[in-house]
DNA sequence: AAAAATCTACCTGAAAACCGTTACAAAAAT
DNA sequence: ATTTTTGTAACGGTTTTCAGGTAGATTTTT
């Protein structure tokens, strides 16, 4: 009963050719198409449909995400499986709304594969166990107290600086203000980002590539 | 003439399963064992020796830059061949100066890591096409000026606490050494890699994946 | 066995970062 | 029009890093 067509969209060939080769082995798995940029998908779902798509979250030219609302809105019986790295709520979250059935951790087992492709096959929806723990904590508010920590433009002025290895004098001259006044940024966004060095800040940076 | 050991080493379990299903239907390959962790990679060695080692650049708890160089420096028949998305070249000399043998880019074809693995194999080295020729034009740069540095082992745990957030007296805690003696091997490192600053250390410690 | 590299440790002084707090003007949001 | 946020600035004091040495013990390499 090989029933179903799947095809891959993920910029890691080597990652998406590996998961066909075991897409492939699965008895009711009748074809696999790899894609390797959202572009192509788009093309190819024009020519032939896939009864299912999984999508790379993170690719070069375009989110998955984006390609996921493209799709879902074009083709009222695709079934989209995220596939991800990062486990962060906004990210799933904004996934749904794009019209994704599931979402898969790629730190996830690889039977997790084969799982979600039969429940949303049946209409239902997958999610890998650590995302599903943390849409229901959301949904009961347990989601701890973490508000939003948002700096403001001039604070990332100052963090750029920071994380150049500018000085607080040298930054203080660049902006044309006080050594003070830098240092009182500093205090409130070492205070945001709850760091407690410039190391942590540079980390900070670096993390959420503000650089 | 199934000969060969494979270990891989990646925190995104369901691609190194893929992976491993793949280099399970080579017929020179006689085992693919799979570790998520460079913790576990250095336990599996000390009870079983694997002839090739596949680690992910990018994982969690320890760079495998890191990890590369631990095993290389362990165990002198080891072929280690890297895993990466990215293709900067830093990072490619950091894994070729830990002792890494072959350095793989994620977004190239799954056949790659076949070849590359005869190739280490053979004692020779294995680098995708992008990056080889990286390599080359660096070469032919007349980059004279840039010797290549080479920091020592106790350097480099010094400065991978320093890149996580840890002060001078609790790196000396943690190594049980002075304060003063971690302070020398702070401005060494810094000679050595031409810094000024902790600031300075992170970045350059994040440039070439080192953590 | 000798030479080189690595790891260890100490010293002094200067510079920079970190901590807690207050305060006011300008700009944005309600 | 008024509340909130943002940007500015200052004070005093503590801790940590940075700079430039020297130097002996232990490994590793040659």
């Amino acid at each position: 009963m090989k029933t179903v067509k799947i095809l891959i969209c993920d910029d890691h060939t080597m990652v998406s050719q590996a998961l066909a080769g075991f897409l492939e082995q699965q008895n009711f798995i009748k074809s696999v198409y790899i894609c390797t940029t959202a572009a192509e998908t788009i093309k190819k779902y024009e020519t032939e449909f896939y009864d299912i798509a999984i999508l790379d979250v993170n690719m070069e030219e375009m989110s998955g995400i984006v390609l996921a609302g493209i799709l879902s809105t074009k083709y009222e019986n695709i079934k989209i499986i995220m596939l991800s790295m990062r486990s962060d709520l906004l990210t799933v979250k904004e996934s749904i709304k794009a019209g994704a059935n599931g979402y898969l951790l790629k730190n996830a087992d690889l039977s997790e594969v084969k799982n979600a492709i039969s429940r949303v096959i049946d209409g239902k929806s997958y999610f890998s166990k650590q995302i599903s723990q943390a849409l229901l904590d959301d949904q009961l508010n347990l989601n701890s107290d973490k508000e939003e920590v948002f700096i403001t433009p001039r604070e990332r002025e100052i963090l750029l600086l920071i994380v150049k290895e500018y000085h607080t004098k040298q930054i203080s001259e660049t902006l044309n203000i006080s050594e003070n006044t830098v240092e009182t940024h500093r205090k409130n966004i070492m205070k945001k980002t709850n760091t407690k060095t410039s190391v942590g800040l540079v980390r900070y940076a670096i993390e959420r590539s503000l650089f």
